[in-house]
DNA sequence: TTGATGGGTGTACGCCGTACACCTGTCGCT
DNA sequence: AGCGACAGGTGTACGGCGTACACCCATCAA
């Protein structure tokens, strides 16, 4: 045994042999909120689950917040990209019934999801990834716009917040963090690289200023509630005209 | 002074004038998490603003749980009642604007009841009569109750999880709290006095098992899912047809 | 007069997130 | 070979949380 050896031996008795990263903590992290609930997921029971003091998930994780953001990243990363395919109605169908699995195999997610300030890298690029669809789908990005708003939470899964007017569901006096999707183009480009990174979003958000409100800020989150209604009651119309039912 | 003033003085320097109940405690609630967000809500900092200590709080509502139930039915009691009228769509649209005005004057609501347990009377009562509207307006009960589930959170502002499958959104392990809206007909009359306060929630839960899955126990959510998602779908596909644009 | 009762009080416990100081093993540089 | 920086795990401590439990006292019916 060579004096290296034998060293690492010893590091391996003190330490926990794989010295724990960020990815490790977050993988943990969402196990644990997989089997014992959200609610059950502290900083002091992760690090126990890991074999670790506490404090030392704050090397990887800067609080409980990031490490809520980290795990919102890697659900979201679970859901499949976006499939190839002439048909823009089944892509964008196959896109979301693969988010509803993913938010069905982590029953916390949408809550958590939905309870971050800004969104998270992995969600603007779900999100302009799936623009992109309707986009290449024919639609128009005023009509694409619209068409994200009024896909609401339960279609996406989730993004109805990012959306939102500011304060309208977050945990109270939080101003706008200065990354809502709207406000990505709409305060000018605060980070060029935005816009490339982002481009189905940068347009979307751009469709919804350049008619008079230009100063607004945002786009008219009233206009975009009243449009996704109106839509589904004229579905809900058109269904009991035609003496809809369904085949169960 | 007779005893009895002197006594009363007394007593009025000792207690705070009115001495407390359910109802001043859950608007003083509602008027906290108003002003500072739902987060900086605690049992201690509610007691404080009612110049009393926090225990004492517990003595009119039995803990921070039924606390929000109990805001949350205070909100939910704050939307208008249906209006009268022949165009059914008409009366839904006031109903369910007036629900979001709700929402927007108590940002932090939309979070809190979506985070309760079992549905309260006041949503109940809310649900029941808004189906009420659909089912005077000729929809069928079948009709009715997938409609109700394309409401999804975003248009009836909430009611996204009452319906869902028992642990989809909640705090992880806890199982169905037997008062999903569904379940509430679903596993026979827990309650006779349900069926005749809830007449059309009853109606529409019965609707879902009247076929062969009559053991279910439940809705078919992924059903209900693909349903709403099919009905937008079709709405975007018309509008792209039609060359719809917003009039902005 | 008295005893029950409703409602406010005080103390205490066990959780939580995390600031801060500390220690130790590794590695690049001289 | 020696040394300083640094990455990463540790230990202690603080303030806040929800709430169990024992208490006290004013009111009022009997």
């Amino acid at each position: 045994m060579t004096r290296q050896e034998a060293t690492q031996r010893a590091t391996q008795r003190s330490t926990q042999r794989t010295p724990l990263n960020r990815e490790r903590v977050l993988r943990a992290a969402v196990a644990l909120a997989d089997t014992t609930g959200i609610d059950a997921l502290s900083m002091r029971r992760l690090a126990q689950e890991l074999d670790v003091v506490p404090m030392a998930l704050y090397k990887h994780v800067a609080n409980k917040e990031e490490l809520l953001d980290g795990m919102t990243d890697a659900v979201v990363g679970e859901i499949d990209p976006p499939g190839a395919g002439p048909d823009w109605r089944h892509v964008v169908r196959a896109r979301i019934l693969s988010a509803r699995r993913v938010l069905l195999r982590h029953p916390w997610a949408a809550r958590v999801i939905e309870s971050r300030t800004g969104p998270t890298p992995a969600v603007l690029e779900y999100l302009d990834s799936t623009a992109g669809i309707f986009r290449e789908g024919g639609l128009s990005a005023d009509l694409t716009h619209h068409v994200m708003h009024a896909m609401g939470s339960r279609l996406l899964g989730f993004s109805q917040e990012l959306f939102a007017t500011p304060g309208s569901g977050g945990s109270g006096e939080s101003a706008d963090p200065a990354g809502s999707a709207d406000s990505v183009a709409a305060s000018g480009p605060p980070d060029p690289g935005l816009a490339e990174r982002y481009p189905y979003i940068a347009e979307l958000a751009a469709a919804s200023h350049d008619g008079d409100s230009v100063v607004g800020g945002g786009c008219d989150d009233q206009f975009e509630f009243e449009f996704a209604l109106d839509l589904l009651l004229d579905g809900f119309e058109r269904l009991r005209d035609q003496g809809w039912t369904s085949a169960r």
